[in-house]
DNA sequence: GTTGTGACTACCA
DNA sequence: ATGGTAGCCACAA
Protein backbone atom coordinates (compact mmCIF):
# COMPACT_ATOMS: atom_id res chain seq x y z
CA UNK A 1 0.00 0.00 0.00
CA UNK A 2 1.13 3.38 -0.97
CA UNK A 3 1.84 6.48 1.58
CA UNK A 4 -0.89 8.08 -0.28
CA UNK A 5 -3.53 5.46 0.26
CA UNK A 6 -2.47 4.73 4.04
CA UNK A 7 -3.03 8.47 4.36
CA UNK A 8 -6.55 7.89 2.91
CA UNK A 9 -7.56 5.08 4.47
CA UNK A 10 -6.59 6.76 8.18
CA UNK A 11 -8.67 10.18 7.10
CA UNK A 12 -11.58 7.27 6.32
CA UNK A 13 -11.20 5.94 9.38
CA UNK A 14 -11.46 8.99 11.02
CA UNK A 15 -14.42 10.12 9.81
CA UNK A 16 -16.21 6.99 10.07
CA UNK A 17 -15.39 7.26 13.99
CA UNK A 18 -16.69 10.97 13.94
CA UNK A 19 -19.56 9.80 12.31
CA UNK A 20 -19.90 7.02 14.90
CA UNK A 21 -20.20 9.76 17.81
CA UNK A 22 -23.87 9.60 18.99
CA UNK A 23 -26.31 12.97 19.40
CA UNK A 24 -25.71 13.94 23.03
CA UNK A 25 -21.93 12.61 23.37
CA UNK A 26 -18.87 13.96 22.49
CA UNK A 27 -15.18 12.59 21.95
CA UNK A 28 -11.49 14.01 22.36
CA UNK A 29 -9.30 13.88 19.81
CA UNK A 30 -6.15 12.42 21.17
CA UNK A 31 -9.09 9.51 21.52
CA UNK A 32 -10.36 9.41 18.40
CA UNK A 33 -7.12 9.49 16.90
CA UNK A 34 -5.95 6.28 19.43
CA UNK A 35 -9.21 4.56 18.24
CA UNK A 36 -7.91 4.60 14.75
CA UNK A 37 -4.75 3.02 15.62
CA UNK A 38 -2.66 6.18 15.95
CA UNK A 39 -2.04 7.23 19.59
CA UNK A 40 0.10 9.85 19.06
CA UNK A 41 -2.21 11.98 15.96
CA UNK A 42 -4.51 13.78 18.12
CA UNK A 43 -3.21 17.03 16.16
CA UNK A 44 -4.25 15.66 12.90
CA UNK A 45 -7.89 14.77 13.74
CA UNK A 46 -8.14 18.30 14.30
CA UNK A 47 -6.51 18.98 10.79
CA UNK A 48 -8.76 16.69 9.08
CA UNK A 49 -11.47 18.10 10.59
CA UNK A 50 -10.51 20.95 9.34
CA UNK A 51 -10.42 20.08 6.22
CA UNK A 52 -14.02 19.22 5.69
CA UNK A 53 -15.74 20.25 3.27
CA UNK A 54 -18.41 23.26 4.28
CA UNK A 55 -20.87 20.58 3.45
CA UNK A 56 -20.15 18.01 5.52
CA UNK A 57 -22.72 16.38 7.13
CA UNK A 58 -20.16 14.61 9.77
CA UNK A 59 -20.95 15.60 13.29
CA UNK A 60 -17.33 17.50 13.77
CA UNK A 61 -18.84 19.42 17.00
CA UNK A 62 -18.69 16.35 18.66
CA UNK A 63 -15.23 16.76 18.63
CA UNK A 64 -13.24 18.72 21.24
CA UNK A 65 -9.90 18.89 23.62
CA UNK A 66 -8.96 15.76 26.74
CA UNK A 67 -9.87 18.77 28.97
CA UNK A 68 -13.75 19.17 27.52
CA UNK A 69 -13.05 22.52 26.03
CA UNK A 70 -13.78 23.46 23.00
CA UNK A 71 -10.72 23.57 20.55
CA UNK A 72 -11.76 27.16 19.21
CA UNK A 73 -10.66 30.37 20.46
CA UNK A 74 -13.20 31.21 23.09
CA UNK A 75 -15.71 33.62 21.96
CA UNK A 76 -14.91 34.07 18.65
CA UNK A 77 -17.55 32.37 15.69
CA UNK A 78 -16.62 29.24 15.62
CA UNK A 79 -16.56 28.30 19.48
CA UNK A 80 -20.06 29.82 19.56
CA UNK A 81 -20.90 28.12 16.85
CA UNK A 82 -20.05 24.30 18.40
CA UNK A 83 -21.48 25.34 21.67
CA UNK A 84 -24.57 26.07 20.24
CA UNK A 85 -24.65 22.86 18.22
CA UNK A 86 -23.67 20.78 21.33
CA UNK A 87 -26.47 22.29 23.83
CA UNK A 88 -29.13 21.74 20.97
CA UNK A 89 -28.09 18.39 21.69
CA UNK A 90 -28.47 18.17 25.39
CA UNK A 91 -25.31 18.62 25.92
CA UNK A 92 -24.40 21.28 29.17
CA UNK A 93 -21.67 23.03 30.06
CA UNK A 94 -20.00 23.69 33.34
CA UNK A 95 -18.11 27.21 32.58
CA UNK A 96 -16.72 26.98 29.58
CA UNK A 97 -15.96 23.12 29.46
CA UNK A 98 -18.22 20.22 28.72
CA UNK A 99 -18.47 17.83 31.84
CA UNK A 100 -16.47 14.36 30.05
CA UNK A 101 -17.83 12.23 32.44
CA UNK A 102 -21.16 13.10 31.84
CA UNK A 103 -20.68 12.92 28.30
CA UNK A 104 -17.84 11.37 26.47
CA UNK A 105 -18.79 8.34 24.27
CA UNK A 106 -17.76 4.89 24.81
CA UNK A 107 -17.27 2.86 21.87
C1' DG B 1 15.10 19.08 2.41
C1' DT B 2 13.64 22.55 5.92
C1' DT B 3 10.61 25.33 8.59
C1' DG B 4 6.62 26.94 10.68
C1' DT B 5 2.13 25.80 12.14
C1' DG B 6 -1.84 23.81 14.28
C1' DA B 7 -9.59 22.42 15.95
C1' DC B 8 -3.62 18.39 20.79
C1' DT B 9 -1.78 16.26 25.42
C1' DA B 10 0.42 15.12 29.53
C1' DC B 11 3.12 16.82 33.05
C1' DC B 12 4.86 19.96 36.42
C1' DA B 13 5.60 24.15 39.32
C1' DA C 1 -7.20 25.22 40.10
C1' DT C 2 -4.07 27.22 36.32
C1' DG C 3 -0.55 28.80 33.43
C1' DG C 4 3.76 27.23 31.12
C1' DT C 5 6.07 23.82 28.48
C1' DA C 6 8.07 20.06 26.08
C1' DG C 7 6.54 16.42 23.01
C1' DC C 8 3.96 15.42 19.22
C1' DC C 9 3.59 14.65 13.81
C1' DA C 10 1.34 15.44 9.25
C1' DC C 11 0.98 19.09 6.19
C1' DA C 12 1.78 23.15 3.46
C1' DA C 13 4.80 26.57 1.67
Amino acid sequence: MTQAEAHLQLKETLWQLVAAIPPGRVASYGQLAALAGYPSHARYVGTTLNHLPRDSTLPWFRVLRSSGELAFTPGSRAWERQKALLEAEGVRFRGSKVVLADYQWQP
